[in-house]
DNA sequence: ATGGCTACTCCTAGTAGA
C-alpha cells in the first residue's frame, strides 16, 4: 500500500506533472492540497485515464484538497463537522482498505500576530478536537498534507535565520506538538533523522538549487500504521524540471 | 534572504502563498 501527499499548487497548472508522477509512482492514494479550483472544473478526465477515482473539495483561486485513489474510498467527509458553509476548503477525509486518511492543508497564517495567524493556531486545535471526537489511538490513521510549520531545527535550512518567523514560530510548533501528543508519529523522521531533508523550496532566488528549503509536508500516523511502515520518501525529483510545484511529494509505503 | 517566483482573477495589477 502506497499513500502519497503533495501540495500541487494548482491542479490545472500542474496537471502534466501530476499525471506523469502518478504513472511513475502508482500510489494507491494521492492526497493533494492547493488544488485552487472549483469542483466542477477539476480536470477529472486525466485522473480517470490513469485509473484513479477522485474525491474533491475545492474552491475558486485558493485552497482546495482532493483524494485520487486506485481502490475504493469510503467514509468520506469534507471539512470539519462544524464548518460554516463558506469555510475554507482545507480538509477531506476518507478510508482506503482499513486506513483512515485525513488530508489537510493547514492555513499559512499570512503574518505573525495577524487574525489569520491566530486562525492557523486555532485550526490545529480543531484538528486535535476532531481526533478526540472521532478516532482512537488504536485506529490505523494517517493525517497527511501541508502543515505549514517546520517542526524542528533540522527541518529548516537555516534555523537561526528562520527562528521566530512564520512557518518556524514556537506558537506554531506548540500547536503541532499538541496534535502529535494525541498519539501520532511524524513517520518520515522515524526513518530519516538527518538534516537537509526538505519538502518545500521557495520559487525565488534559486532556493531549490541552493538547498534552501523547509520540511512542512509530512504524514502523521498512529502506532498501528507506524508498525507497518516499510519506507518514507520525499521525491525531490518532482521539484526539478518544467513548471514544478514549489512542494515535493512525500510517499509512505506500508506492508499490505 | 531586502527582493529575487508563480498562480490566481471581475486578468496586464493586485493578492496570496510560504
Amino acid at each position: 500500500m502506497r499513500i502519497a501527499t503533495w501540495n500541487v499548487n494548482s491542479i490545472r497548472a500542474r496537471l502534466p506533472r501530476v499525471t506523469e508522477w502518478l504513472a511513475s509512482w502508482s500510489p494507491d492514494l494521492l492526497c493533494m492540497q492547493e488544488t485552487k479550483v472549483v469542483d466542477d472544473q477539476f480536470p477529472r478526465d486525466a485522473f480517470a485515464e490513469h485509473g484513479y477515482q477522485l474525491e474533491v473539495f475545492g474552491q475558486k483561486t485558493y485552497n482546495g484538497v482532493a483524494l485520487a485513489s486506485r481502490g475504493s474510498l469510503t467514509d468520506l467527509a469534507r471539512g470539519f463537522p462544524d464548518d460554516a458553509p463558506d469555510a475554507d476548503r482545507r480538509l477531506i477525509t476518507g478510508r482506503i482498505a482499513d486506513l483512515h486518511v485525513i488530508n489537510v492543508y493547514v492555513p499559512n497564517g499570512t503574518e505573525l500576530g495577524s487574525p489569520r495567524f491566530a486562525g492557523k493556531l486555532a485550526w490545529f486545535g480543531r484538528l486535535r478536537d476532531l481526533l478526540d471526537r472521532t478516532f482512537s489511538r488504536d485506529d490505523p490513521l494517517i493525517i497527511c498534507g501541508d502543515f505549514n510549520v517546520a517542526p524542528e531545527d533540522r527541518d529548516v535550512h537555516d534555523p537561526e535565520a528562520w527562528r521566530g518567523k512564520l512557518l518556524f514560530h514556537p506558537d506554531e510548533q506548540r500547536a503541532l506538538q499538541h496534535l502529535l501528543s494525541w498519539g501520532l508519529t511524524d513517520v518520515f523522521r522515524e526513518h530519516h533523522p538527518g538534516e537537509g531533508l526538505f519538502s518545500w523550496w521557495d520559487y525565488r532566488g534559486g532556493a531549490f538549487h541552493r538547498g534552501w528549503g523547509l520540511r512542512i509536508d509530512y504524514l502523521l500516523v498512529t502506532a498501528p500504521v507506524a508498525a507497518r511502515t516499510r519506507a518514507v520518501t520525499i521525491d525531490r525529483e518532482a521539484r526539478k524540471g518544467n513548471k514544478p510545484s514549489d512542494h515535493a511529494p512525500v510517499i509512505l509505503d506500508l506492508e499490505d
